[in-house]
DNA sequence: GATGAATGAGTATTCATTCAT
DNA sequence: CATGAATGAATACTCATTCAT
């Protein structure tokens, strides 16, 4: 008998299946908006017929609830992972803010969906979505406000509320990612990081901890 | 005999129409976003027939641009106006924040689409009216940065590229509005009001200027 | 009290607006055909309100009898005017393909209407339409027969039909005009007449008699 | 195994409803008009959804020109064919005489499109459609024409420009076949070939030839 | 008579979903 | 599992006609 990690090779394909129908799917949402896009263009553009699409998924909604929660995850992952790894506040910080433009400038389909979804104009689509997203994204903000909490008491940081302190912070970095998908030549979001620290950041204990 | 601004009862009569088809289309657009609408059901909350709607639009589309662009100058001339009529640099930012508060809690509903354009979602539907906007966004930025650039030169603010303190400060309040919108039992723009003054004035200056 | 022919200015003035009116359908009409035009455009190019179309008109279908009916006649009345104005049979054939050869080239448009009817392609629209045309029609090829039936007599036509003998030439007449009107630089209906005699007219007895 | 030429079940399967569709199309534009059938007649007629239809055709006035141009080859083969395959010039104008009223009397339907189309009121619907019958009604007219000339030579037909004998003669089986189709107890096509070429040989040389 | 805003039935077309093969 | 032909509800848009002014 396999090892619960061993997959048969028709298991290993039938993922392999999804994931192609999946980056399909992203291509075309990321370029064109959910209603713009039709599961004949998925399945043409993934090279299936249109009723393999139905294997893997129950419709259309689920699909695009799957591709979303994935680059969400992922998102969410590589963020906390980067608050997690630093070793004093400071750093937490800043390897908040680099995480997030690498990861984000990497992928900017999934960028304009994670956008359109927590920012966004996909409104009643998602039902659970909302919610599960918004869930992760609660909890992002907890971790990032006690590393506030945890600068606040240090001296680093302002003393304002920590969580609205990370609400900020994550909105700043948006809006500064936001300009560099735009307009890439003009806005570069590397360059900006100073910026940033500079804005939540004590100006005196900045020096003095670095 | 009229004076040349009077408008005929007919005239006048259209005009009011108009806005209401308009006001029926916001309700429905910030409801349930502009694929989940029809042209039906805004005739039907209008209470007008379908054909009136094209009457005053050509089509879906257009309709929906006109509505959003009314939508967007009217908050474009509200954030000017406030930055304008400011008497110092410090107040300026203050009526800012305060006059984005206050026009965007009183018009949810228009909120809605101006993120979902602004930020968002709503991909080809557009064209024109992205860049229009867009314009509209980048001169109200330039305003904000000259208010910056003053202020940086009298040392209440940091000393940082104002174009991209001024984009910070707008994507902050974007984002203490959001929050205020999605919970607002939870979250009140008003109390935050300090802590994005705290974040972007200098501490020092703050009250010497004060 | 006026005698019967004199209108008053505004019985005067009525009838040259319905004038205007089926003027504007005419060149409508036979410009893009009954189905691609409305009623708007007929106002619009009659400068006149829709509303007062339908002073004029129970409904776009009588509006189109009416200028079809019209136009019918006059075509009508000028074919039959030719055969019985011909001192001889002779000259009554040659007068008729003159006539209509004249008659069409200079009412392009009618002739467009004149043909879909005829031959043609608008269906169910007109019911009562085709009968009346229909009536007309054949009124005018037993007028046609006569002179090729008194003709035969005389040994100037060929021994057939005379009723077939009057549906050939007036076929073979359209056809003609077809071409002109297709490709006036190509096809000249002028120079096709010896053709059509040529055609018709038993050669021996064409010298003879002419 | 099956050979290049033999379709698989699906294939001719999809090939057969594809036929089906033309029919039920054919049947109703045939009765009432382009206009005046819609894609939900066809659809019902044909006994498929409306959305088949548009799997086999990109729109309706695609489904139209294809069904018309079917016919139009249909009928453009048939004569050519005719006229072919006379052993001499004589022959092969009565063989085009006889098919041709065949042909068109066998498929009454189609030639109310034909006519529609070669000589009629359908109008901006076919732009493409126009000029290729009107360019296989001109290559058929020309193979006419060509018969006319070699008949010429050997005194069979009257001295005339051979294209326009070829006009004429179409002209006239046309309206021959018109009087037929609008009343078929009252005007017999078959009696009236004797009319036709009695009109068109020069009498000597026919039974001389003969 | 003249007007033109309002109407709503009617139409072409799309697309998520199903199911027989 | 994979397929793609078939489906039909849904939707944007048109246009002949009406009627209050």
């Amino acid at each position: 008998m396999k090892k619960e990690k061993e997959l048969s090779r028709r298991q290993r394909e039938k993922l392999w299946h999804r994931r192609e129908i999946l980056q399909a799917a992203l291509d075309l949402f990321a370029e064109r908006g959910y209603h713009n896009v039709s599961m004949h263009d998925i399945a043409e553009r993934a090279e299936f017929g249109v009723g393999t699409l139905y294997n893997f998924f129950n419709n259309k909604e689920d699909l695009y609830k799957a591709l979303v929660m994935e680059q969400a995850e992922r998102f969410h992952v590589a963020l906390l992972k980067a608050i997690e790894e630093g070793r004093d506040v400071y750093e937490k910080v800043l390897n908040f803010i680099h995480a997030k433009g690498q990861v984000f400038m990497a992928s900017t389909k999934a960028v304009r969906l994670y956008f359109a979804e927590t920012r966004g104009a996909s409104f009643n689509i998602k039902a659970g979505l909302e919610t599960k997203i918004r869930e992760m994204y609660e909890q992002f903000l907890q971790k990032l406000a006690a590393v506030f909490a945890s600068g606040i008491d240090k001296g680093i940081f302002r003393k304002e509320d920590p969580y609205y302190l990370a609400v900020a912070l994550d909105s700043v970095t948006n809006a500064f990612l936001f300009c560099s998908l735009q307009d890439p030549q003009r806005h570069d979001y590397g360059k900006n990081i100073p910026v940033m620290t500079s804005i939540f950041f004590e100006p005196v204990k900045l020096r003095e901890e670095g």
